[in-house]
DNA sequence: TACTACCGACCGACTGGTCAGTCGGTTTTG
DNA sequence: CAAAACCGACTGACCAGTCGGTCGGTAGTA
């Protein structure tokens, strides 16, 4: 293995035990010793590779949501439908979160109260999501699919539901089948942009 | 004063010191000293209140978070039909928020991500709350208001909205006025619910 | 009233432990 | 060999919690 593809995996290395670590204790009290620990490597190690814990924080913050939205994009650019194309975001991102409960905790609750710096960061990262929420509700508004309203808010407010009926997941559990709640959170949340006679036509 | 009363107001400032330090810097950040000096008392003086950093700031979570579930079921106690209920009590977690920055920080902000215990702390709090809409959502069913849902479900996704707008408010400052975006609020989760053609009698 | 004995409230210097970040040395690769 | 990658012992700062001590008030006594 040439010495970039060996740096390069043990970057990867750092960044995966990172994400096992600090979801699992936290930030705060999460010791870099123990992520050098965990990834099989030294303290030096992940100093060689990021210049401060803060920044190693930041960097698999920002790695996780951009995978996270790329999926999601990913998930839009089959939908032709406005309303589809934000369903299948939302769906994506209700997908996502399930099979992968760190990235849940780590974007939900330890970025959360890990102090000032990640809260911009995270907020940014929000309202990236938002936003692709919005124009497609801005889009169905010019399309005449619904009826005019303040779409940037509306975005945030789905996605402060989604993201709470998530963590309340995270949390107790409950239900046991994530997924399972998605149809009923997408015709609450429909219904109120489109209103109940135009609702979904679907089961 | 009498000793009692002394002692007592003794540990009111050190509660209000430790929610203007622990919403400022942050739990992890903030040393006891800090609550020390805020509150213009000394580090034995909050231990002699406190066995721990951690039962202060629990403390603290516990006395903000019921002082505001009394501000809302006085608000509700007012109102006869279910769904005015309901609103009263989502009008008065904003309108306390509005007024009240760092508590909205404290419960929103810090109590999320300063760890596993004070998590399921936090995660009582919320559903205390939820379970006061669900309550307001079960009796407009049974009244035959609103079509049958899942309610406690329901309510947790309305909840999860509002703090997520609150949420947005507290970082970026916008809208200005916070309690602004509550008709806006209250009419896109009140349709998901009843259905346009039974909105709200209003403007 | 005056004097004393006592106690709860409070103080702050100190301790023990922890941990972010450093640095001189070692290994691996080209 | 040179350079990049990596290691881990070490340092200095920081901080939760402790503990011996002070002080103001209160109760008991005469």
């Amino acid at each position: 293995m040439s010495v970039q593809e060996r740096s390069k995996s043990r970057r990867q290395r750092l960044l995966d035990a990172a994400m096992t670590v600090f979801t699992d204790q936290g930030y705060a009290a999460t010791p870099i010793d123990d992520i050098a620990r965990a990834s099989d490597t030294s303290k030096g190690g992940v100093y060689f590779h990021f210049p401060s814990k803060q920044a190693l924080f930041l960097a698999l913050l920002e790695e996780s949501s951009s995978a996270l939205l790329e999926k999601v994009e990913a998930a839009m650019a089959g939908e032709p439908d406005p309303l589809m194309r934000g369903e299948a975001a939302l769906r994506a991102v209700f997908t996502s979160f399930a099979e992968h409960r760190l990235l849940a905790r780590l974007l939900l609750v330890e970025a959360a109260g890990a102090g000032r710096d990640f809260n911009r960061a995270l907020m940014e990262m929000h309202e990236r999501f938002a936003t692709l929420i919005a124009e497609c509700l801005d889009e169905a508004v010019t399309a005449g699919r619904i009826a005019p309203l303040d779409t940037r808010f509306a975005a945030r407010a789905w996605y402060g539901a989604v993201n709470h009926t998530v963590l309340h997941w995270l949390q107790t559990g409950e239900p046991s089948d994530l997924e399972s709640t998605f149809p009923l959170l997408r015709d609450l949340l429909l219904v109120g942009v489109v209103g109940r006679e135009k609702t979904w036509a679907r089961s």
